[in-house]
DNA sequence: ATTGACGTTTACGTTAACGTCAATTATGTT
DNA sequence: AACATAATTGACGTTAACGTAAACGTCAAT
């Protein structure tokens, strides 16, 4: 068989990149039994070879919302609702779509409440390192209270 | 017995605003049994009234702070160390607080993360509904695709 | 004296989010 | 063909963070 170039191009760019299973944990240090776990809980929906799961840039970023989104403190089931949310924005008939700004205000809520936590842990530890940094002063002598120690 | 002003000023003062378990809870929309967790978990150490449990203001800000905690994705494991963190800061000596100041820049790190995570998923949010606020606008007539909707 | 209302301890139950292990099945390698 | 390598399914175990229920104490009001 011979191909034409624009035929080979066009097959490398049909051949979208793909993953296995431990190269997606290696790469967002996690397990591969975590990603199957997504999974079974309808997180992720990676493609099959066969017996294999072979994941595509669309699972990678899934992963990366489901991680980021643990490490917000969100659970497994608020992370589905957003996927839900997701994609019926992508999805959704007019009908629908008012009602799907109403459950994006109310997502964008919960985010700024978390921002405003956040704000105020940042404000405190601000605060007790402000606390560190007279005290240490006041010990190791009554000058020299700059930032960066020497050495 | 005969109190002068002064007597009776001091003794008001002295008496620092108390709460029960249950004043606690209702406050902080969370239960008794929580309560009770955290301090089997060394994270609260209300006084003791014959039986009963005691909690006064520095009791209530540690609460709110594991509350926040919690709600920032941290855990009762995490908090604790937190909370060992703020307490050598008011108690510790000189030779520790260098070190203190390292274990807060940990800290900071960590909630500087969080805000990166943060903004990273208010700003797809936003995303979605631009996209779904365009899909409306298409949906619905080629023209007002403003903001608020006008009933 | 009894009845609630609240609080306490002890102990076992539950849920989420995986970890761990065993048995099996391709897949490529020598 | 034999073998190692990697992946899969299933099943059970584990940890954190409470929930739930039982049994008891305390105190004020009826």
């Amino acid at each position: 068989m011979v191909e034409t170039h624009r035929q080979i191009c066009a097959a490398v760019e049909a051949a979208e990149k793909t993953w296995g299973i431990a190269d997606l944990a290696a790469d967002f240090e996690t397990t591969a039994r975590a990603i199957r776990f997504y999974e079974a809980e309808g997180l992720l929906t990676p493609r099959r070879e066969g017996q294999r799961r072979i994941y595509g840039r669309r699972d990678r970023t899934r992963l990366r919302l489901i991680l980021r989104g643990k490490r917000l403190g969100f659970s497994l089931a608020e992370i589905r609702e957003i996927f839900g949310l997701y994609e019926d924005a992508e999805t959704g008939e007019a009908g629908q779509l008012s009602l799907l700004l109403g459950r994006i205000a109310e997502r964008r809520a919960a985010l700024e409440f978390k921002r405003r936590d956040l704000a105020a842990a940042l404000e405190e530890l601000d605060e007790v390192e402000r606390g560190c940094r007279r005290r240490l002063g006041e010990l190791t002598g009554g000058k020299a209270a700059d930032g960066k120690a020497a050495t």
